[in-house]
DNA sequence: CCGCTCATGTAACTGGTTACATGATTTA
DNA sequence: TAAATCATGTAACCAGTTACATGAGCGG
């Protein structure tokens, strides 16, 4: 799946998140990652902290430790080094899986749903299509007020994450048709 | 991510493929995790060898030794147990996780584009559309030709393939005019 | 003063990857 | 007969999860 010795996904992601955002915690960076509309992303302490520590020791990262009153914050910058590792990550050339097509787990359930019956099959995509709207709307409304800030990217990202609801909603009402 | 006890995405995938293709050997499950359409479902023999012997192990699936000649194989059935828990993987209740946006790299990349110049996000965007093109053309033989076979829902899951490059397809264009 | 959020961490576990190794059978 | 494929496995490693634990600051 990847290159020995590159940054894996959530390693390039949380880079990234330090570059867009830092200075800043690691705390600031779970939350962001807590709540990205992928479930992929799960932001838990016992994954970024290390996680941080890791990109810190390979000095792609630096800490700075301050304080609030009593209260002990160690913020964190993207290092001159941790930028170019960071625009290598993108590529060219770009890995395979980069490309890929994502998986999904509701496409893999409709592979097997021969050994459903007809019931539970329909009660699935119902089920299903109520959880998709829904992300559209949030989706579109995260993507309306990305566009009025000042990151056309963040934009563009969940415009794209609105299209790929979109289209297993589309593909789900296909599905359906072909039930029985 | 999922409820404990339950079976992994890799673990229900397997068990349906031995429900589909049962009795087969554990090769032969491996071949199809790897011609796989998302590059998520490695198959490697590290993985999948030691995840069968798990599913027998919690009497999901039942092996029986065969020889043809001297060469030995292991062919896997399911079980009724199996099957149960098999249909008890799809829900519902279903899995946040299941209809949740999937993970996409490309998507993640285009989130931090500011990092690059032009001529790089471009060389990306072009390189990716076009694996993109050539997915969806693999995409839509492979859907044909399980139309004319007797897996309909085989036939469904490779739509959602191909439905789902296409609409990457589209959000890379529009990508592509707010590239500055 | 209670509960929530901010903020930092640790420890045990587990699922999956990479990289091996072995040998039989088929096909060019 | 050489190369590819079928078929089974193992061992070291690592990234990520779950479930803890601690304490400061703030709003009601």
């Amino acid at each position: 799946m990847m290159k020995a010795g590159a940054l894996t996904e959530l390693e390039g992601c949380t880079l990234g998140l330090i570059w867009v955002m830092g200075p800043c915690t690691i705390y600031a960076v779970r939350k962001v990652l807590e709540g990205s509309p992928s479930a992929y992303w799960s932001g838990s302490a016992g994954t970024v902290y290390p996680l941080v520590r890791r990109l810190a020791a390979r000095g792609l990262v630096q800490p700075k430790e301050a304080f609030r009153g009593k209260r002990r914050h160690i913020n964190y910058v993207i290092t001159q080094e941790g930028l170019m590792q960071f625009r290598a990550w993108f590529g060219p050339p770009l890995a395979d899986y980069v490309t890929a097509i994502p998986a999904d787990p509701l496409r893999t359930r409709v592979r097997f749903f021969g050994a459903l019956d007809l019931s539970t099959r329909t009660e699935i995509i119902d089920v299903a299509c109520a959880s998709l709207k829904s992300e559209i709307e949030i989706a579109r409304h995260k993507h309306t007020v990305a566009k009025a800030g000042q990151d056309p990217f963040k934009a563009l990202m969940l415009r794209g994450v609105e299209l790929m609801a979109q289209a297993r909603l589309a593909w789900l009402d296909e599905v359906r048709v072909h039930l029985d």
